[in-house]
DNA sequence: CACTCCCGCCAATTA
DNA sequence: TAATTGGCGGGAGTG
């Protein structure tokens, strides 16, 4: 039946076919002309438009085998005129192939092909997951089900609702709704998991009972919280709306149901709830009577909800065994952290926006891509705040969702995916056994920082739930940040205790943000960027977690990418690079999807959302690397604005820091791809030029660079120039996927004399560098990728994890041995050294490598102001690569500074 | 048979 | 009143 209708309707929906095939929408346009005859596009394109072109479509789309035997079949057919054969095609198709029956079948839409998660996909993939501020997307419900061909429109609601619930999306009328993307998401998640802890608490301490426990929470949670709290609550989720005063039918809504099952995931610590609990759990708030029907209905309601989830890799379908036998259940594999502070920090920015949840977000968004001159408002704003934000960051692992990464193994879908994210999931793996293991040490240490405030260096975030969360990521990785000051603080214990622990990773963080922090923040380490991907790959949630475990990470990823790098890192870049322009596009649909989602993290660093909620990021502790680095990206920006805190230079040190991640972050970001589609936004909406500090593989293109916003951290943040000594420069390295992952670096501050050992060797090295650098403020930096930093740290004890990678890792000797040296930081902080490593790769150096790079980076800097010569890049890295024999990573910095 | 979850009736809301 | 939303549960598809 559908068949027919859809032959009828085809003429009319040529559109359905964009939607529908998300990998070839791009090519497709023009082709996708169902007049064109069938023959000339059959081999890109399934088929000329007939009747079941949506069918096929939607098939090619779920299976690539569906998708061959299509063509196959094409092969047999004569030409069609899609026009005139409508209907007859699909006879034909029949009687056509006797063998291909199945095709038939197939193309009889089968259930799973009319499934709300793969409606949501096809959803979801029209929409950019970081829709640029400026852009305002909206959706037309009509629209929609048009192009969605054949989907009724009650499942779009469906889709709809769920997405509203996480305000990706808004209704702002009849028939219509805001796209907002992913930026808001995770300050959804903030909220729903805040709201959940005081519903569900902490019911759910202990993970392995979890079930029962939450079963038994749920009731509980019933008893001690009426359910009128539970309103409350709801509607906190959705800033918006200001309590629905109709409760009426909208409080069971599919909504609120998403909003609960939701918590229920972020207050789980094991993160998988079973869809029988969670229907008792909700059915129970929702009324006390549990009758069986009303179960079975909340079941299929979750369902629902649960597909469209999925979809947006927030969860996954696992299968719990429990003593009754195996359960389906849900895990949740999006952030697990969240940046509690970006409300605060928003709210105690006198600038910040009042808006209030979803267009905050939007307005996040908007500074991120906007303009300059918002940003700087904002930032300016953010400045103001940051003293408090240093102190509440946290790591977010926020934007990036594990899903992304999926997404991105399968754009990719390249060997090297699949190993990375092998690598990933193995890294994963250990991290959370780790973690699980450490995580109680490390949460210990980190409430006791709490506690003492002073330790903030290393102490998280104060979030008392999340802090758990946080926690558990770092515990091998601990990336970042070092203080070395704070004397006041603890610092030396911070520190000690940290190199001792190898897994004090999470405490690490920065944070101190706090006020008072010490003037001397050393570096912060940022976790390679190649890290960053695996994390994001990694789909556990955690983000933090991945760079917590960063020097495993690293060090697997560095495997990971050593084995792969060129080709990940290339198409990575490449697609940025073909975005770049616009980074997010919105409309292609599989195009962007896949682009967005592997820069997805990425991407969200860049993205100005970030920015706005990179604040908030920031406060989150454990991951606070990655997150924080998003954050500090758009604090970067700010922050040399704000400059007012500047004048303090230890304040401003925090601030470093912070910017220092953020550059990283940004960095980050923008190394991937290697002439980024942000970096080219960001300099284009920002009104400073950011310098960059190149680091450049040498192996090329894959992997990272780096790119320092020279410029700006040192000139935004060290107001004044003397300052600069102060400050740290921020650099970022982003390691190049090669090797990598390695991660990198610090910027140390140099003033102060950094922290204890590790800074030291490490400070030396690059410190005198980055000084310098530091010291013009605007000057450009380049770092050779090829040299490695410094190196000689001597391992330290974190290592453990990260220094077997190292062998691992595919580094030249050279560069190996560099990297242990570098490990440096690893009393610092991370495990992770954070060296730069350079790969060289001496083999897969291959083609062009730099050739292309210069070629991005030039674009890149050659924003005005920034680095000078493009020339002396590629000499550099022509050297560097050479050079490679330089351990040292270079740092070269060209004093463009004045330009 | 259990698990999934599509389908679409039909009521509540909205315009 | 018509159209839009959305709760709900039957029952079909899948394994």
């Amino acid at each position: 039946e559908n068949i027919f209708d859809r032959s009828r309707m085809a003429p009319k929906t040529p559109i359905k076919n964009q939607p529908m095939d998300l990998s070839k929408q791009k090519g497709c346009t023009p082709e996708r002309n169902p007049i064109t005859p069938v023959k000339i596009i059959d081999r890109p394109q399934p088929d000329p438009w007939t009747p079941t072109a949506n069918l096929k479509i939607l098939v090619s789309a779920a299976s690539p085998d569906m998708r061959d035997r299509e063509k196959k079949k094409e092969l047999f057919r004569p030409i069609e005129n899609s026009e005139q054969s409508d209907t007859p095609d699909s006879l034909q198709y029949d009687i056509v192939d006797d063998s291909t029956v199945d095709e038939f079948e197939k193309q009889r839409p089968s259930r799973k092909q009319k499934s709300l998660g793969l409606l949501c996909q096809k959803f979801l993939a029209r929409y950019p997951n970081y829709p640029l501020s400026t852009e305002k997307t909206t959706i037309s419900l009509d629209e929609v089900a048009s192009i969605l061909a054949g989907v009724e429109r009650r499942r779009i609601y469906d889709i709809v609702n769920v997405l509203e619930s996480l305000h990706l999306v808004s209704r702002v009328a009849k028939n219509q709704y805001c796209w907002h993307g992913r930026h808001n998401l995770s300050q959804t998640l903030k909220r729903l998991h805040e709201a959940g802890e005081l519903q569900y608490g902490e019911l759910m301490t202990f993970q392995h009972k979890e079930q029962d426990l939450e079963y038994k929470f749920g009731e509980r949670k019933k008893e001690t919280i009426p359910d009128s709290q539970d309103r409350p609550l709801l509607d906190f989720s959705e800033p918006d709306c200001i309590s629905a005063s109709a409760n009426s039918r909208k409080d069971k809504s599919l909504r609120i149901m998403s909003q609960k099952f939701v918590m229920l995931f972020l207050v789980s610590k094991t993160k998988i709830v079973t869809l029988d609990i969670a229907a008792k759990i909700l059915i129970e708030e929702t009324q006390d009577t549990v009758d069986h029907s009303k179960f079975k209905t909340k079941v299929r309601r979750l369902y629902d909800i649960a597909n469209v989830l999925t979809s947006l890799g927030l969860i996954k379908k696992v299968h719990v065994t429990e003593e009754r036998g195996r359960k389906p259940a849900f895990k949740w594999i999006g952030p697990v952290e969240f940046p509690e502070k970006i409300d605060e920090l928003r709210g105690h920015s006198p600038t910040s926006d009042p808006l209030p949840g979803t267009q905050r977000g939007a307005c996040a968004q908007y500074q991120t891509s906007a303009t300059g001159k918002q940003r700087f408002t904002r930032h300016a704003s953010f400045n103001s705040v940051q003293p408090c934000e240093a102190t509440r960051r946290k790591v977010s692992s926020e934007p990036n969702s594990p899903h992304q990464e999926s997404q991105a193994c399968i754009v990719n879908s390249d060997e090297n995916c699949s190993k990375m994210i092998n690598l990933a999931a193995v890294c994963r793996q250990k991290i959370e056994e780790d973690t699980g293991n450490k995580a109680c040490d490390t949460k210990t240490i980190l409430d006791s920082a709490k506690n003492s405030d002073i330790t903030l260096p290393f102490s998280l975030l104060p979030v008392p739930g999340d802090s758990d969360f946080c926690v558990n990521p770092l515990p091998q990785a601990v990336f970042p940040v070092i203080r070395a000051d704070v004397p006041n603080f603890s610092l030396p214990n911070g520190i000690s205790s940290q190199a001792s622990h190898p897994s004090m990773p999470a405490a690490s963080k920065p944070e101190n943000g706090k006020p008072t922090l010490v003037p001397n923040q050393p570096f912060l380490c940022f976790p390679s960027s190649s890290l960053f991907m695996l994390c994001s790959g990694l789909q556990e949630n955690n983000l933090s977690e991945s760079l917590s475990t960063a020097g495993d990470l690293g060090n697997k990823s560095a495997e990971a990418q050593a084995a792969v790098p060129p080709p990940v890192c290339q198409k990575r870049s490449s697609h940025k690079c073909s975005s770049p322009s616009a980074p997010v596009d919105d409309e292609e649909p599989a195009a962007k999807k896949q682009t967005l989602e592997q820069s997805d993290l990425p991407l969200s660093l860049v993205e100005p959302k970030k920015p706005s909620e990179s604040p908030k990021a920031e406060s989150a502790p454990g991951s606070g690397c990655s997150s924080a680095v998003h954050l500090e990206t758009n604090r970067l920006d700010r922050a040399s604005p704000a400059a007012p805190e500047a004048a303090n230079k230890e304040s401003t040190k925090p601030l470093h820091c912070q910017e220092q991640e953020k550059q990283s972050q940004n960095k980050d970001p923008d190394e991937p791809p290697s002439g980024n589609e942000h970096i080219s936004k960001e300099n284009a909406n920002q009104p400073f030029q950011p310098q960059y500090l190149y680091v450049q593989p040498t192996a090329g293109l894959s992997s990272f660079n780096f790119l320092f916003s020279a410029n700006q951290a040192p000139g935004a943040i060290s107001l004044a120039a003397n300052q600069l000594p102060s400050l740290s420069v921020p650099c970022v390295m982003v390691p190049s996927a090669a090797l990598a992952s390695f991660p990198l670096v610090c910027s140390p501050s140099f003033t102060s004399p950094l922290s204890p050992v590790p800074d030291g060797s490490f400070s030396a090295a690059a410190s005198a560098n980055f000084s310098m650098s530091s010291l013009a403020s605007t000057t450009p930096i380049l770092l050779s990728t090829t040299a490695v930093v410094t190196p000689k740290v001597s391992p330290t004890p974190s290592a453990d994890p990260q220094q077997p990678a190292h062998p691992t890792l595919h580094l030249s000797p050279v560069l190996t041995r560099s990297c242990s040296a570098v490990k440096l930081d690893s009393p610092m902080c991370m495990g992770h050294p954070v060296t730069l490593v350079k790969l060289q790769q001496p083999s897969s150096a291959p083609l062009t490598p730099k050739n292309i790079r210069p070629a991005h980076h030039e674009a890149f800097f050659k924003t005005p102001g920034s680095l000078g010569d493009p020339v002396a890049w590629k000499k550099n890295e022509g050297n560097q690569t050479r050079n490679a024999s330089s351990v040292q990573r270079r740092l070269e910095i060209s004093s463009t500074s004045p330009d």
